[in-house]
DNA sequence: TAAAAACGGACAAACGTTTGCGCATAATTA
DNA sequence: TAATTATGCGCAAACGTTTGTCCGTTTTTA
């Protein structure tokens, strides 16, 4: 039997009856009788009919196929997300077709052109970090194809977009500092161009507005996310005036560059030098040293979120419901979690 | 222009051509004029005309896409199999249709149900970890469906697959540590269904024969892949005649946790006990206590490998080279890698 | 200048479904 | 018993392509 697999035409002659009879019964359409009806599905039993879904596709316009283009599937954070679609979309019967920009613009582009050529009934993107334009993305919506962006944003009006919110982590976490009793707080911030690089920036002012104390900008330092450059920052900050005993990182992998220097530099972490992070890694609470708290940024459920939300447009196309004037706007915010608990970092 | 993609009927229309000829205009057939070929394809570009790819694949049997369903995708090892596979097909102009099994045989089968009702033309599986019966995948053959296994391969005849040999790389492990001197080295491997245990294993007492050792089963214990299960592993190996000095973990969750034991009974990791690990954790550069050495089992070299074997197979089939009778069988020989290096873990 | 070849394009079938419509036959009603 | 309504099923169009075959012009060749 190394035939190509059954069809409802087949069917239809070994039967005698007609494809649409074989069609309607397999779909238990009342107006079959029964007999007919469980001949049908004996033999279609029989001969292993399975329906050629890219035939329905076509004749249905639409692929229950949703396509997820991000930057890099082996980031943990990513990974994560892409781990939520998948349950999300499975769950609902959808099906995930899957890309990876690699951050370059040009890529990206492709890709949502081979996604639009796939029909995919809509799509989730994380857009790459050098991502200058994004008519490509304008042009979808002509089509009608809904798209739900989620952690990296594009600067565009009028979308659907599910993002964490890095200021109340980065208040939450400069106050737990505070309360902790340090006095100097320093921050070794991403490059200026990042938008969130801004967030924390301004959590971190909003924090000493709060706690009524006076922002000194000298303990803001940024880097450009390399060890060399980590390790120059914290530099910086350790032979500033008001030397700080505590700093909050862009993020782990510059935080534990940041430990290792400080641990070169015979200083205790979290004792001499506390260290509070941002969270990507998902091992961070295998390490030693590490941060003693993290603002956790929830990538199972910003991928899950976007899902439900993309997955809940096209019900809604697919039942007719009038043009979507409404968009959703979906901030998960950012959380700080003490580490060494038994906290599921993966934010399931 | 919020209307549905143009197709080629539309411009055949508005130009008052058949579609038959649009088609080869669009596809510079050598049997179209100039003229006609120029203003179709002005008008196609005109009308952002985009082939519909789900007609082309109902037309031609075949949709340019892979199925990939392996256990989780938020596994590191997983994502940057994924990463490559990701990589590879879009190199060759193939799309990637993802999901996950989360080790739950009904949700496989229903997977590859699925898969094949997509009509995807290939498929790439990593089996759960539950997975008993093969019928599932056994049934795809016959539909001339190709499958390559990678990493977890099932006890089946006649299949291709992508695998990794711990032998080597324990064999590697354990005379590393012998050279270091260590005489008495334990084993903390898993249960002794898996048949990694069994490799993991084998691979202790060729190392043992090799040097010409006596191998002691009692430094052997196996655990539950636990913490508490590890701990208690640990205690036994500890409490062991020969206390051993050195130990070989079954992987790198089992030896973060060994290694935080260890720790707690103030022993020196690398020193008064060494660990040496199989590598599943990116991190592990990272961290201060780690294994001194770990087992790399290339992730993303083995999801590169099984992709392109997958590719090749369907190139093949499609060129109409005769049914294959022989089957790839690729073992990627595991590597003793020395932490601390610069090397990339993720094998790329 | 007539026959042959080359050119440019049209027709129609096919891929596997779904679904609106129409049409017999059988069952119900009056 | 005649008129009406169910019941059960077939016909054919449609989704958007590709491609084998055929046919009418024009150009080339003899």
């Amino acid at each position: 039997m190394r035939s190509k697999p059954a069809t409802i035409k087949e069917i239809a002659q070994l039967l005698n009856i007609s494809v649409s009879t074989v069609s309607r019964a397999l779909h238990d359409h009342p107006s079959i009788g029964l007999t007919t009806r469980q001949k049908v599905k004996k033999l279609a039993g029989e001969l292993n009919y399975e329906p050629n879904q890219t035939a329905i596709f076509l004749q249905q316009g639409r692929t229950l196929t949703i396509g997820v283009i991000l930057p890099d599937l082996s980031e943990s954070f990513f990974s994560s997300a892409i781990s939520a679609i998948e349950d999300s979309a499975y769950k609902r019967n959808y099906t995930v077709l899957l890309a990876q920009s690699h951050d370059d613009e040009q890529k990206e582009k492709q890709l949502v052109e081979k996604m639009k050529n796939h029909r995919v009934d809509g799509l989730l993107v994380s857009v790459s970090k050098n991502t200058s334009s994004y008519q490509h993305f304008e042009n979808l919506k002509q089509y009608n194809i809904p798209i739900v962006f989620f952690d990296r944003i594009p600067a565009m009006q009028n979308i659907h977009y599910v993002a964490c919110n890095m200021e109340i982590g980065t208040i939450e976490a400069v106050s737990y500092l505070l309360k902790k009793g340090h006095r100097s707080i320093g921050m070794i911030n991403g490059p200026g161009t990042l938008f969130a690089s801004g967030e924390r920036k301004e959590g971190y002012i909003k924090a000493m507005i709060k706690n009524r104390l006076k922002f000194d900008p000298s303990l803001i330092v940024t880097c450009d996310l390399t060890e060399a450059g980590t390790q120059q920052a914290l530099n910086e900050l350790l032979a500033s005036k008001r030397k700080p005993t505590a700093v909050v990182t862009f993020n782990d992998y510059v935080a534990l560059f940041a430990i290792k220097h400080a641990t070169d530099l015979k200083l205790r972490i979290n004792q001499d030098l506390e260290f509070v992070s941002y969270a990507n890694l998902p091992l961070i609470n295998y390490m030693e040293s590490i941060p003693s708290a993290s603002v956790e940024q929830f990538p199972y459920l910003q991928g899950q979120k976007a899902a439900d939300i993309l997955l809940d447009l096209l019900a809604q196309k697919h039942q007719g419901v009038a043009e979507q004037t409404a968009y959703y706007k979906i901030i998960i915010e950012s959380q700080l979690i003490e580490n060494r608990g038994t906290t599921d970092i993966k934010g399931k």
